[in-house]
DNA sequence: CTGAAAGCGCTTACAG
DNA sequence: CTGAAAGCGCTTACAG
């Protein structure tokens, strides 16, 4: 039938008397080509509505190859981020798609270091045709290493944390200010206009900035008697000693915001709470701990970050712009309330 | 490079001395085939982890045509679902994916009837190569246009509503248990040991059944004082009669859980509840009603059974399926916790 | 600045 | 039961 047919490169070359070969020229704006034929071309290509054909193209392009370099000091998240990384490719391995995944083992840092320097230089040998990359800590120590990647004309994503780089295409995080809202929306329905207290690694952490300013601004709707803000940089010591302090505050707490993953390191105290004296506990992410402290009715709830989806839209998009698309730079992966009740859907199983 | 080589079709061909026809006969089960070399060229593909490239794969096959019919009395709801429907097809665009879309006014009963005949008849005129299918309301008047759809071989995917096809592919809808449960341990966090009301459309209709039975489950773990449920059987008059009943109870109710799309009848009523003295109240679903309800406090959260991604997944389970995916037939969605401070990532823009 | 030709890996008639 | 040939719509050298 007629309906059926799409308009192909070869229609637009025919009806302006050209060949396909500078059809292609003008729609990918490569190699050299007169103005007027580019204007001519493109004006004809969104006139007959022409959609490339990804199939063909994708054929005719062969494989692709993508690096992934992640390294981060969290076990479990890394290990998500990762499980999402596999799964998007997994789902683009009928497309020709061959991947190149580093995980870095985060010990010392300046071993890693080294690691990360090594990983970037095997990807540009690998000639790989984009990069996603996730790094915890500073990345100043990396300029010469991003200097090559760009120079190599490769395209990067970044996941979780945001890393400046000319060849940066897309970068993909959890919002975490609006985790942080959350957090506080959720405590409202049952902490109204009493104390909360707030056991944070550091305000000078991009994200857990961004979780606490969430929660404060929510908190200015439906107020609370009063929110504390225990800070542990992120030192395991520290986050005991300021969860005992909470726990044992003269005025009782009824309410608890743990951001970040400092759950793992205070698991063992807050293991051993009793549901129903301990104040409302609102934690953040899915780790086998939290997932304990839900069963148990200890925390009432956790703000879901989806590293899993994270690192699979990271790869999504990164192979989505090589096919062409133009697609925004920015990525926020709405974070999500799990309960007992629904934990078992994530992570994603698919 | 030799790594960036996958097998091909003509790989397997060439090692076993054969024809690249035989091949594709042996591995798509088609046309006459000795047992033998089916066998053989089944065992080499394994070996050499052939995986076929679905790229050549849909570039030979041209355009494929998939077909969809809605029908559906809430227009929220249907809306919603249609923008995944179109969603999906906008994502597929690229891969030479076609679509029919048939959006079908819910007026009478017998008005309706007779367009859904007419719109199957039209997805087998214009040799659709699959169908996607939402139908309210009982579908057994419907056995001979489903008959024809069997006949003609057109695989089938139903959503939201499950309908029993000899050529059912895949049925996708939302897991109303799950979102039953997640209503109660919401509840529970603000209501332990109180009285709730359920108001509920009919225990005889699946969903509503599965939200309510979720519902009860739950309510075992950590117990109500007690949990009553008022049926309305979808009467927009009963609706509103046993809302002023809960509500003037002369025991009053703590907590109050509204299932199915009721909401909207109530609206009114409901809208002029203060958020302070009114019961918690947790809805169903993200219409317009609910966000307001959500804005102003008097609701304290909504499960949302995402539409939207409903028939998003149905369009894109249909098409894999097509390509040639073995996939499970039966998906269900997990419903999700809208508060105010996340209900505007829902529903997805992308 | 432009074009002719080959080929990516499949599937679909058609012939035997 | 099996195979030779054409072609899906692109992109990539190569030649001019």
């Amino acid at each position: 039938l007629e309906q059926n047919k799409r308009t192909t490169m070869y229609d637009i070359a025919e009806k302006l008397g050209i060949s396909v070969v500078t059809v292609h020229r003008a729609l990918h704006n490569t190699g050299r080509i007169s103005p007027e034929t580019k204007k001519k071309v493109l004006e004809t290509a969104e006139e007959m509505n022409f959609q490339i054909n990804r199939n063909a193209q994708a054929l005719r392009r062969s494989a692709v190859r993508i690096g992934v370099i992640l390294c981060c000091p969290i076990e479990q998240f890394c290990h998500e981020i990762e499980r999402g990384v596999r799964a998007a490719f997994s789902d683009l391995e009928p497309y020709n798609v061959v991947h190149d995944i580093h995980i870095l083992p985060y010990t010392k840092a300046e071993n890693c270091q080294d690691e990360v320097r090594a990983a970037i230089d095997a990807l540009i040998d690998n000639s790989c045709n984009a990069a996603v990359v996730f790094l915890s800590g500073p990345t100043d120590c990396f300029t010469d290493s991003f200097e090559k990647l760009e120079n190599a004309g490769i395209p990067v994503a970044t996941v979780v944390n945001y890393i400046p780089l000319k060849n940066l295409v897309v970068h993909v995080s959890a919002d975490g200010y609006c985790a942080g809202r959350m957090a506080a929306e959720l405590l409202s329905i049952s902490c109204s206009g009493q104390r909360i207290a707030i056991l944070t690694g550091s305000n000078s952490t991009y994200i857990h900035s961004q979780n606490l300013n969430g929660f404060l601004d929510e908190s200015k709707k439906s107020p609370f008697g009063s929110v504390d803000v225990w800070e542990h940089y992120d030192d395991s010591r520290l986050v005991n000693e300021k969860l005992e302090a909470i726990l044992n505050s003269e005025e009782p707490y009824q309410g608890l915001y743990i951001t970040s993953a400092s759950v793992i390191n205070a698991f063992e105290r807050l293991s051993k709470l009793s549901p129903n004296k301990a104040p409302k506990l609102v934690t953040t992410d899915l780790f086998e701990e939290n997932r304990y402290l839900l069963k148990k009715g200890i925390a009432c709830a956790t703000i879901f970050q989806d590293p899993y989806k994270q690192g699979k839209t990271a790869v999504n998009r990164i192979y989505r712009h090589l096919c062409g698309e133009q697609l925004p730079d920015r990525l926020l992966i709405p974070p999500q309330i799990m309960l007992c009740s629904n934990m078992d859907y994530y992570p994603a199983a698919e």
